[in-house]
DNA sequence: ATGGTCCTTCCAATCATGGGAAGGTCAAGG
DNA sequence: CCTTGACCTTCCCATGATTGGAAGGACCAT
């Protein structure tokens, strides 16, 4: 038991916070952590070998649902990369569906800030496009 | 006052929720309604006006903060279009950020799954991306 | 023993939206 | 007149991920 790291310890080596670790864990993300005679968290090899795997998985935007998903078949010997795949390709699709979503916001915004003056005069056509009292939609 | 709408009729006509409605207005957002006797929120001509806005700017992706300067500068006839440009200009560069986040990790994740079988066997590069024990930092 | 740093728990805030409960109001029809 | 059903009211709670702080206990070095 050497090798246990505290909470701050098993922050600064996974990247997540301390904060974060006993949130993860009261919601069931990770199992209970060993305590210390001090009711001090430890954390072993293994404990930061899933920290590690929960913050690439965030930086890459699967929501935590998701990474229980994949920590659960990341334990899975009996698993197959079908499974592991699906997840991935599902979440590239729900993160293309928001890229294509906010391109057609910031495209339009363009397109309305490319007509406005941008000088100290009250007229403006974002706030028109934004009131369009005449009604006039793109398409 | 013969043009008076509930706010089931306003929501339908602005297409903004009345649930929504309600919490604009309970957040500053937009003024207190009139009511009926009944109690019943009535909304006019515009009130109605000012819901189609906050619609169409938060389908622009605008925070209802930045909603609410822009409603102030759309009832202010001494603005001036710089303000309301620069407000949009700033949403765009956010949306554009957001944007290339997202496409990096789709990127990522791409690359990890391409080179992932998808069948049954457990072998999973996805997997072994994320779990990474052997540190592999893209760069 | 004392200061500083770490830890513990709990509560609250963010952002925008929605769900639902418990009850009041209104218009139409029996 | 009374019921029915659709609408409205307020209030509380939930989402998703993270952060902030308060109040208190534990640890370690000087």
């Amino acid at each position: 038991m050497s090798d246990a790291l505290s909470i701050g310890a098993a922050s600064k080596s996974s990247g997540v916070s301390a904060k974060m670790i006993r949130h993860y864990e009261s919601i069931g993300l990770l199992p209970l952590a060993e305590r210390s005679n001090g009711n001090y968290r430890l954390y072993g090899p293994q404990d930061v070998h899933n920290l590690r795997f929960i913050h690439r998985a965030r930086s890459l935007g699967f929501p935590l649902e998701t990474i229980r998903e994949l920590l659960a078949l990341c334990r899975n010997r009996q698993r197959s990369s079908s499974q592991v795949k699906k997840l991935a390709l599902t979440h590239v699709a729900t993160l293309e569906a928001k890229i294509a979503e906010m391109q057609e916001m910031a495209a339009a915004l363009k397109h309305l800030a490319q007509n406005c003056h941008g000088d100290e005069r009250p007229d403006c056509p974002i706030l028109e496009g934004l009131a369009s009292d005449s009604a006039a939609r793109c398409h």
